[in-house]
DNA sequence: TCTGGGGTCCTAGGACCC
DNA sequence: TCTGGGGTCCTAGGACCC
């Protein structure tokens, strides 16, 4: 893998591969100190509740992510099991991201704890891509506190699998410190790729694992001698042609620094099922409130919307329907959701339930004009009658949104949003805006 | 006590248009 | 009038990634 004896040039070895170790915890223990050294993951508490990271004092004991929390707790009765708080992780990752663009601007983020770095551009100054993946090491270290692990090859698929091997393993339960920075030599690397297993391969999964196990594939080196025509009957064409490129070693993806948001949702795995459409409605009326107060924070509109059921017994259906206008609404997506609910055959009791936009563009104002009369004329048609009440919710929610961002998001909620219980709990709170408190006055 | 929640991409069939 | 082919969009489901 990386020899020590030659160092590759900026155009040799232009991709870096940046991987946070255990993020999650790790962003845990620096904000409460008295958690280092302990074994600590983050992830869901109930029965139903799964690790999403966890820290190498945790993983001494078997505990990773992906893993049942229930089994996560068997393994490590000392654990410490964290709820998680994704917008705090989120202000690390950008201070990360920061950090990262203050060596290249061409980067592309994975999730909240990886990113590509693209170095050619840098060439022309003589940069050494593993001078400069330590030094971004050490900074992230020296300013955030936070480890990693980076590869350094000429493609993203040798660049993502030195950082795997950069990184610290636990082996026969003892911690064992990684390089930091793993550089792919380019005169083994095809040695390298050869002994590893078919697994390895970003993109292979359990279910592609097995379907190459069945035509005796184990190892990249097996794939070598198969046509892609032979792979596509198992696995696709598309995936054929990535396996016979990947066991080559070519990856020819570009580092891409703009990705534009496809779809976003919520969706949630109950700690009781639900029972009922009426209680599948008060879900959906939360959910919807979630996706549209995201869709409308990134001034985004959604043309499909997408209801998820799984029921407890493991069977997952989804009804979706696309609209020739732009949904930023709650109570456009809540009629739109629950008609797509009401198609589905309630077999069961229902443990996740999932609301999903996609076919995003960004909010112009196009197809959300408001028009007058506000009540449209009976005759019209239902898809303009649609889009015009859909018009007037988006400039009464744009009132709102403007109320909320000058006074505080309590300072007014909609009847919906005001379920008998929800106004008991805040008006004790002191929240409502006719609480003890009374009307909030600006500043 | 087998499996969360944020996403991306692929596939396959049907509708529709040219 | 019947038939074919290609392209695009929509819908449902599945696999995968972090």
């Amino acid at each position: 893998m990386s020899s020590p004896s030659r160092r590759p040039g900026v155009l040799e070895a232009p991709i870096l591969h940046v991987d946070l170790d255990a993020f999650f915890a790790s962003v845990e223990v620096l904000d409460d100190p008295s958690l280092a050294g302990r074994p600590v993951a983050v992830g869901g508490a109930g029965e139903r509740g799964v690790i999403a990271s966890a820290s190498y004092e945790a993983r001494r004991y078997g505990v990773r992510s992906a893993m049942s929390s229930a089994l996560a707790r068997r393994l490590c009765p000392s654990l410490v099991l964290l709820p998680g708080r994704f917008e705090r992780y989120g202000e690390y990752s950008r201070r990360f991201h920061g950090l990262v663009a203050d060596l290249t601007p061409v980067y592309e983020p994975l999730g909240l704890d990886e990113v590509f770095c693209d170095l050619r551009s840098l060439a022309r100054l003589g940069v050494d891509p593993i001078e400069a993946a330590h030094g971004l090491r050490r900074r992230l270290h020296d300013e955030l506190r936070l480890r990693c692990g980076i590869g350094v090859a000429r493609n993203k698929l040798f660049a993502k699998l030195a950082s795997k091997a950069a990184k610290p393993r636990v082996e026969s339960g003892r911690l064992v410190e990684g390089e930091g920075v793993v550089w792919v030599d380019g005169a083994t690397e095809e040695l390298w790729l050869a002994t590893l297993p078919v697994r390895a391969l970003w993109g292979v999964g359990p279910a592609t694992a097995a379907k190459l196990e069945r035509l005796g594939l184990r190892l990249v080196r097996d794939l070598r001698g198969v046509g892609a025509a032979t792979l596509a009957r198992s696995v696709g064409p598309s995936m054929a042609a990535t396996l016979v490129a990947f066991a080559a070693g070519e990856d020819d993806r570009e580092v891409v620094t703009d990705r534009p948001l496809k779809s976003l949702g919520h969706e949630e795995t109950f700690a009781r099922s639900l029972v009922g459409r009426r209680e599948l409605a008060t879900a959906l009326r939360a959910q919807a409130g979630v996706v549209a107060r995201t869709l409308r924070g990134r001034d985004l509109v959604a043309r499909t919307l997408t209801v998820l059921v799984r029921f407890d017994d493991g069977a997952q259906v989804s009804r979706s329907q696309t609209v020739g206008y732009g949904l930023d609404d709650e109570g456009a997506l809540l009629e739109l959701a629950e008609a797509l609910a009401g198609s589905v055959e309630l077999v069961g009791a229902v443990r996740l339930l999932g609301l999903h936009a996609s076919g995003l563009r960004a909010r112009t104002g196009e197809g959300l004009q408001l028009r007058l009369p506000l009540e449209a004329p009976a005759e019209d048609p239902p898809e303009d009658r649609a889009r015009a009440r859909q018009a007037e919710r988006a400039a009464l929610r744009d009132a709102i949104d403007e109320v909320r961002r000058r006074f505080g998001r309590d300072a007014l909620a909609t009847a919906g949003e005001l379920t008998a219980d929800g106004l008991e709990v805040a008006t004790q709170r002191g929240r409502h805006p006719f609480g003890p408190e009374g009307p909030r006055t600006p500043r």
